[in-house]
DNA sequence: GCCGGGGTGGCAGCTTGTTGCCATCGCATC
DNA sequence: GATGCGATGGCAACAAGCTGCCACCCCGGC
């Protein structure tokens, strides 16, 4: 089934929006489709109306979603409400909806014109693409590390120590590389160890590697 | 356009596979489908009839469908023969083709019986879906990186060394935790250091974090 | 000049990690 | 049963890392 425009997708396919039960999952490079009220009232009360209680609603984005402040505005208030929102470094497609691994809404690839829509519910469709799915929600980053705190912002100072730990130095070598006393540059390390959260060194490695901090 | 069994698909969609011009693209857990010969027969034809210059074989998989030696032999072929093969540790959908962006093959959800497959070509469904492919591609772990070399096999012991360095425990915990003594946990940790070629447990942790070696 | 705050560095004492050495144990082989 | 091999664990000595304490220096404000 295919719908033209997001005034129409709303009024054939709004009820599924307002159906759905058990999860919701959303893949999309950015937040254009909740600009329209409707089909953001229905999810939104669906989810207010369940709790945390057995509904699910995942959303995977590009950094682009975050450009601008409303979207990042609306997207706390998904996580504030118990949604899940992770955001994938890889190009996504411009509309991926599944609801309850039942159906599944797709956005046709950018066009002159209104957006057309497909609603699909084979299941064999579905399953794949929601595993699909699942694939690169595995490999996304959370909005919360994404955002704030968990990639924070290190000046040169921090960088260069992180370099030395990298490069595998003992603290005497590294010190006298960059120029700083042992407990000088111990310091800075214990100070990155607080930053990254970690309790040993070890931990903070695995910390900068996940965080991809090493260049 | 939905069929059953591996036979009728290839001769229903056997055509497909053959006409296929620029790209191949392939989701799945492991490598079942190509046991049948007729589609690997006109796969691999087109690959080597075209050599290298425009056509693009991608195979995404999971750890699993290395498990026996002859899927191994079969991939380093399609490597050898130019295409390209990942490691996703995400679960996959039990199979998904992409043919020039333009057909969409997918096998049904595991089910008692036959597979049946589902054969699409709107071009929402199969961009949409080519995208997520895409991001799941982009997260995963080369067959030559993660097979040989950089991504080496840890073994179980590794691997709870691993979690328990990762934690943060210290060695006199971790050694309880695991059931050791200190000295052994330690030799553990040096064994693993030594695998990961790091000079220091900050190195060690990082390589394990750039590896994505913490699941 | 005087003061106070922040960054630095030396020192000391402690914890943690690293490694070699050797005794022991289980196990398979001879 | 004897032998050898690999894995283990205790011990010890050393290296590395961690941190509190204090002295120092630089700088900007009083």
């Amino acid at each position: 089934m295919t719908v033209r425009g997001d005034a129409e997708l709303i009024a054939r396919a709004g009820h599924l929006f307002a159906g759905a039960r058990h999860e919701f999952v959303c893949a999309a490079r950015d937040l254009d489709t909740w600009s329209q009220p409707e089909a953001r009232e229905a999810i939104s009360g669906r989810m207010h109306a369940d709790g945390t209680a057995g509904f699910v609603v995942r959303k995977l984005l590009t950094p682009s979603a975050l450009a601008d402040e409303a979207s990042r505005r609306h997207l706390n208030e998904i996580t504030a409400a118990g949604g899940r929102v992770r955001i994938s470094s890889a190009p996504l497609p411009h509309e991926t909806i599944i609801i309850d691994r039942r159906v599944m809404i797709l956005a046709s690839p950018e066009a002159p014109g209104p957006r057309e829509f497909t609603v699909t519910t084979s299941p064999a469709l579905v399953s794949g693409v929601h595993a699909l799915f699942l694939a690169a929600w595995d490999n996304a980053t959370d909005l919360a590390a994404y955002l704030s705190g968990d990639r924070p912002h290190l000046d040169d100072d921090n960088r260069a120590v992180l370099r030395a730990l990298g490069a595998g130095y003992t603290d005497e070598t590294a010190a006298r590389g960059l120029g700083l006393s042992v407990r000088t540059y111990r310091r800075r390390v214990a100070e990155l160890m607080a930053t990254l959260e970690a309790d040993s060194r070890f931990q903070a490695g695995l910390r900068a590697g996940e965080l991809g901090l090493t260049g």
